[in-house]
DNA sequence: TCTTTATGGATAATAGTTATCTTTTAGTAA
DNA sequence: TTACTAAAAGATAACTATTATCCATAAAGA
């Protein structure tokens, strides 16, 4: 399998549990919950949609657990973040690493996206401006095929 | 010249002048002034960083008359807003249409950058996920010189 | 079982932006 | 020049996702 080939919702949520012990950070049922639905989870959730989530194995879970628990993962690089400015975060669990990502400006759908010219990209940056690139966000928005039929 | 190329600060003050004119939006000191800072910035300004400027000829101007006039060029896509999850927005009125940015996570400098290759990966997102592409962001962090020599 | 200390829960604080409301003024016509 | 009116300015309250704080709880190891 390639290093970025997404891999089993079970298979991520192994290796975060298995970051997560290495490190001597405590398994809480909690933080087990969130690592469940970010493995499994296609659609980039935000941090309200993973709590409610949580919420139904756990009604009591408060939304600074699920806060500090991303943070966490963000620190140990096993979820990215895609900020908005419009302060609605979305995260992905399963593809921890920059990649594109499309995003439907009718109905807000984010999808995961690659291309092959990146690593080019990041090069012919780096010629241009000296800068020594450690990452990048890319975010094509348009409108998906059902957004196109509607409108 | 080329469409995208850059044009002198007074053609770009001009340009958005004139688009003010054409739709009967009133000229006031205040709009002339953000228009003048914006058309002259080459790094991508805060809100907060044109109203301390605005604020030097026009004392009395309150942070709501920057942000209303920048919401009003951004709706007649005459600056580019480059929002940031932190919640620290900046915006270009020189090249108001989306283009490569570069942005050190030294010391928060942010540089328009150019990539040729660009119009072929709106192409081959379109033709892989049937996506009807309207626009893009697209930002590179990393060091730039300076900082590299100083970390 | 006991101890320690990281973590969870509840909630206050933060900060950029937007909304609201009143006052002022740009643009126009007499 | 003056008067009129609607748009814009100014002041400030409201909004909201996220972070910080603080105390209670429970995970992990002995």
């Amino acid at each position: 399998m390639a290093l970025n080939e997404s891999k089993t919702s079970a298979d991520r949520f192994q290796q975060m549990l298995d970051k997560l012990k290495s490190l001597d950070f405590r398994i809480t049922p909690q933080r087990l919950a969130v690592l469940r639905i970010l493995a499994a989870s296609e659609d980039h959730p935000s941090a309200e949609q993973i709590f409610e989530k949580v919420r139904i194995e756990f009604p009591t879970t408060s939304l600074a657990t699920i806060y500090k628990t991303i943070v966490l993962l963000k620190g140990l690089n096993e979820v990215l973040e895609l900020g908005f400015p419009d302060g609605c975060n979305r995260y992905d669990g399963n593809r921890p690493f920059p990649h594109p990502h499309v995003i439907c400006t009718g109905c807000g759908k984010i999808m995961d996206a690659e291309l092959k010219s990146l690593d080019g990209l990041k090069e012919e940056i780096h010629k241009k401006t000296g800068f020594r690139i450690q990452h990048h966000r890319l975010d094509f928005f348009g409108l998906c095929q059902e957004c196109q039929e509607t409108m």
